[in-house]
RNA sequence: CGGGGUGUAGCGUAGCCCGGUUAUCGCGCCUGCUUUGGGAGCAGGAGGUCGCAGGUUCGAAUCCUGCCACCCCGACCA
């Protein structure tokens, strides 16, 4: 975590430090590639939005205005008061305040309503690399900070089934990613409507499972309707001559991926990184004494890391002389690389090299010859392998509840997901949060109605969700 | 914003209750030598507005008052 981030002197803010920017840097380059696969393209918006329009849309207003930054001045000036310091000038006020944008749908469907006039200019599939503010009362380094990173996706189609479409289409990408990429299982639901996203329609959403039982959401996609269209007066004229409001969608993942990622697969001994997100894949330390060994070694090490690098594998040979190798082992497992060789003259003499993985923990010699093969393999099993345990300890933490005390003791006693049935009232909802911090946090996609009673109120009911207590 | 806690070197801390030489220890850092197959050893060295501002006192890291910051638990949330 160290070599990841760190707070600021900004209060709730995070410092994201080179290796944990390399991370991100990853994940970044992955979802642009899946987003320009399915026809989006990156545009980008200004930062401050000014408060008439961010207040038109009312639901998606009421929702963030407990947590926006407001610039309300543009000018600094000398304290007559005291030289070394500056004060606010009041007689720079802005007219209007400026918001610093929570999220971009304001700012942006402004924008679009320049854009559209046509069926013909639908749909629009923009997305946005930026950063935004929401100034909560407590932060958590990477879960929660007041400000983040994250890409935003704010798609406008000229039919509710289309926006509906992409709306599905960008969950199903953030679960593939999630999984494929991050090697993190989650589940693909959709959200309650008190957890749903202020102004959205409906709200599809992949959570995660925490090794400590506590649940994340990490990704959101959200069907607008025409919410924002009407707060923002966007029209198209359509095919048969007629005039509509366009259908919108937005979705967005941030930096909370990379806790998610800390929180999935760390172990004591630090990080873990799964192959695909490491920013070093391999490290070669060498174990010698003196300068001739060391030379001999070096000589294999940069034969071994050129080899690897012709296949794509990121390699990289540690000959600092200032640290031993115990030293290096211990600092490379801390930091998740995913595996590690080390060569000594005995390894030279025997044409072998001592191989670690970092997921296992197992050391093994293996032949210099077929070195490559063997290592692209392995890093294909090591990701493989993140993924089924972490999916299986999210299937061994997901429990089947049907009375309340039952569930009330298996949250207290062994965490992770409930699944039961409720009765679909937001006062149940919301009694279950106050007497267990339990919410729901997804009706599953694949969940197939079965009739039950819901495990608070005892209604008959058919829909089962999944409830979990909640970063 | 409520409840609790903590501020002492880059990091982690002792000392505070019960005021009294030069503020403790570990990690890290610098220099040198020896080391190098799982976080090296020895020797020497540098580094402090004890969170800030007042007050009590011959004397304050220690007691009192006010302020600030951070952490944890709630409410809020990606």
């Amino acid at each position: 975590m160290a070599d990841l981030a760190e707070n600021s002197a900004v209060r709730g803010c995070m410092v994201i430090k080179p290796y944990g920017y390399a991370i991100w840097e990853k994940m970044q380059a992955e979802l642009d590639k899946m987003f320009k696969a399915t026809g989006h393209q990156n545009a980008y918006f200004p930062l401050f939005v000014p408060k008439s329009l961010f207040e038109a849309e009312e639901k998606n207003a009421e929702g963030f205005a407990k947590e926006c930054a407001v610039v309300t001045h543009y000018r600094l000036k000398t304290d007559p008061e005291d030289n070394s310091k500056l004060i606010v000038d009041p007689d720079a006020k802005l007219e209007e305040e400026l918001v610093v944008r929570p999220t971009s749908e304001a700012i942006i469907w402004n924008t679009y309503k320049n854009w559209i006039q046509s069926y013909r200019d639908l749909p629009i599939l923009v997305n946005q690399w930026a950063n935004v503010v929401r100034w909560e009362m407590r932060t958590r380094l990477f879960l929660r900070t007041a400000e983040f990173l994250w890409q935003e996706g704010h798609t406008a189609h000229a039919t509710k089934e289309e926006a509906l479409k992409e709306t599905r289409l960008i969950n199903g990408l953030y679960a593939n990613f999630a999984e494929s990429f991050m090697a993190i299982p989650v589940v693909q639901g959709v959200k309650s409507e008190s957890e749903r996203f202020a102004g959205a329609e409906e709200t599809y959403c992949i959570e995660a499972l925490m090794q400590d039982g506590k649940a994340l959401q990490a990704g959101t996609s959200h069907f607008l309707g025409q919410n924002f269209a009407k707060a923002f007066d966007v029209k198209f004229a359509t095919q048969s001559g007629g005039l509509e409001y366009v259908w919108a969608s937005s979705w967005g993942v941030s930096t909370r991926l990379m806790g998610a990622l800390i929180m999935t697969h760390s172990d004591d001994n630090g990080l873990v990184l799964p192959p695909n997100l490491a920013p070093i894949q391999l490290v070669i330390v060498p174990i010698y004494k003196g300068l001739e060994q060391l030379e001999a070694i070096s000589y294999v090490a940069n034969q071994i890391k050129t080899e690897l690098e012709v296949v794509g594998i990121s390699v990289k040979y540690d000959d600092r002389d200032n640290f031993k190798p115990g030293y290096k082992f211990n600092d490379y497992e801390l930091k998740g690389i995913p595996l590690r060789i080390a060569i000594g003259p005995r390894d030279l003499e025997n044409k072998v090299v001592e191989l670690a993985r970092r997921d296992t923990l197992e050391k093994n010699l293996v032949p210099m010859d077929g070195l490559t093969h063997h290592i692209q393999a392995l890093l294909e099993e090591m990701q493989t392998n993140l993924f089924n345990k972490a999916l299986k300890f999210r299937e061994d933490h997901i429990t089947e509840v049907d009375d309340f005390d039952a569930f009330k003791s298996v949250l207290s006693e062994r965490g992770g997901f409930i699944s039961a049935h409720w009765d679909g009232t937001p006062e149940t909802e919301e009694a279950i949060k106050k007497q267990t911090q339990a919410t729901i946090r997804c009706i599953p996609l694949t969940e197939n109605p079965t009739e039950g009673k819901c495990v608070y109120s005892g209604k008959p009911t058919s829909q089962k969700v999944l409830f979990a207590k909640a970063y």
